[in-house]
DNA sequence: TGACCATATGAACATAATAGAATATATTAG
DNA sequence: CTAATATATTCTATTATGTTCATATGGTCA
């Protein structure tokens, strides 16, 4: 953004980016993935998705270019082809954050003593 | 993310804000803030979209604590609230960017001449 | 070749997200 | 109070997204 004005077009490309990092599952894989390269097999045993669902987050990834796949023998290694995910996963945690302490507050100042549901 | 094992309910929470960021009416409105509070009429003639949907997604960006809301007489008032919104959008601008070169790039050194879709 | 394994894909289904029309609420003016 | 204006909400239809099961594809090994 930083004062410019994007056409619609760009606009959607961004917003489907978002999109992508928009599921928890997707999340997770990439989080896997940040020690390295990993086995889709190492991917369905870490996130506990079905296989089926596991590789199609798997190729929404890598058509966005956010991972590389590689094949080896029988098995195909998938790595992060992008770090900047994290850098964004890394900036929307520091968001959230804020966002959380800011509700905390206006709890405390506003009315003490409230149920907010289970705390993690 | 940074090395971090996040669990199931902070990696749904990110996703969740991903998510808010994944639609471009949202992002138009966003980036119509950039430079300052706007009411929702003005909200409404900039993005072109329905009064009724800019409103729900306003709420949906006010309840994900990217914007403030201020009311003055008849009129609302909004307001970015987390100016890491525009860092992220920044990043994924870079990191499409980065992606589209390289499918250019691809484009280029296998088969030359292609049409990849009108540009802009 | 056929048996076997890992991964990808298609079809069916369930659920979530979005837009628009109509209506409700809030505020001001008379 | 009523009328008028700005914003929010509800209801409904439609579309997008994700999961699962079954099956196809690509590869290895005997």
């Amino acid at each position: 953004m930083a004062g410019n004005v994007l056409n619609d077009k760009t606009l959607e490309l961004i917003a489907e980016r978002f999109r992508l990092l928009g599921d928890p599952v997707r999340l997770r894989l990439l989080q896997s993935l940040e020690g390295g390269e990993r086995s889709v097999a190492d991917l369905v045993a870490v996130t506990g998705a079905g296989q089926a669902s596991v590789s199609k987050h798997l190729q929404l990834l890598l058509r966005g270019g956010l991972v590389d796949r590689r094949r080896q023998g029988m098995f195909v290694y998938y790595s992060v082809s992008d770090d900047r995910v994290f850098e964004l996963c890394d900036v929307v945690c520091g968001s959230l954050t804020a966002f959380l302490a800011r509700e905390l507050e206006h709890l405390g100042g506003g009315a003490a003593g409230n149920d907010t549901g289970s705390g993690d």
